[in-house]
DNA sequence: TCCACTGTTACTCA
DNA sequence: CTGAGTAACAGTGG
């Protein structure tokens, strides 16, 4: 599920949930989840603290609290969610921090395939992600127009590489695309001035909704809506949509409406 | 049983 | 060094 709006849509759980509320324990119902760090060490660092307010940078989630910094990824199927501490449990809850006013964040996952980090300080949390490029929905157009000329790899790849920018994942990169009307496959250092620009804006439109949504979503009017229709059809132009892999992902275009370039 | 999946990374090859 | 492809991680569902 998540990419930049999930993700967006988390840091307001953890905001309203947790922002000012002191952590009075911290479950770990499944150690796979925690990285570089062991139970222990989590509720030395937490217990006793008070969450901030929380930022998000890509698809990293931060959960300060004046001290040590709580970094959340949350892979392709993890969650946060705000329940009461006597709220059944449900399957993949996988850390539960018990908060003061009566209330439980839970870090949820299916499969596990990212999960929570520890920095000890400011300086540690910002050494976890620097590998990050700017954050697709901060970044300016500038900033974008740079990174994209700087890289001769196809653009949708390009898009999708957290170290150039942070924050689109596999549909959104095939949404914004769609939008841009521009080939998955064109070199990201070929896009003309014009190219770039439409792409800059198509991706700030969808980034708009898809924040408001909480997720991309899978509307009929957009190219998300279609993915999984056994006949897809453009919901511009209703021409058959295409279907290949690019990097290992499934990438879905419009052969109409997103020319070669050449 | 096989395949796919909104993520990331280590590894290979060109 | 860049870019592209693959498997792997783990779990579920069609």
């Amino acid at each position: 599920m998540p990419e930049l709006p999930d993700v967006e849509g988390f840091r307001k759980v953890l905001k309203s949930c947790a922002k000012g509320r002191v952590v009075q324990r911290v479950d770990v119902r499944d150690t796979g989840v925690l990285h570089g760090m062991s139970t222990r060490r989590l509720r030395d660092a937490l217990v006793g603290r008070r969450f901030t307010e929380p930022e998000r940078h890509g698809k990293w989630l931060l959960a300060r609290t004046g001290g040590p910094t709580l970094l959340l990824h949350f892979g392709m199927t993890g969650q946060l969610a705000c329940a009461r501490p006597d709220d059944v449990v449900e399957a993949h809850n996988r850390v539960l921090f018990t908060l003061g006013g009566g209330r439980q964040l839970r870090y949820r996952d299916q499969r596990k395939l990212q999960g929570l980090w520890l920095a000890d300080d400011d300086f540690e949390a910002a050494r976890l992600l620097a590998g990050q490029g700017p954050d697709a929905l901060a970044v300016d157009r500038a900033e974008f127009e740079a990174a994209l000329s700087s890289h001769r790899g196809r653009v949708k790849t390009v898009l999708t590489d957290q170290s150039v920018l942070a924050g689109l994942g596999n549909l959104l990169a095939d949404e914004v695309l769609w939008r841009a009307r521009l080939r998955p496959t064109v070199r990201a250092s070929d896009l003309t001035e014009a190219d770039r620009r439409r792409l800059y804006t198509g991706m700030r439109r969808t980034l708009r909704s898809a924040v408001t949504a909480g997720c991309v979503p899978p509307r009929d009017s957009w190219l998300t809506g279609h993915r999984d229709d056994p006949a897809p059809a453009c919901p511009r132009c209703r021409t058959l949509l295409r279907r290949s892999r690019m990097a290992g992902r499934s990438t879905v275009w419009c052969p109409r409406c997103q020319p070669d370039g050449s």
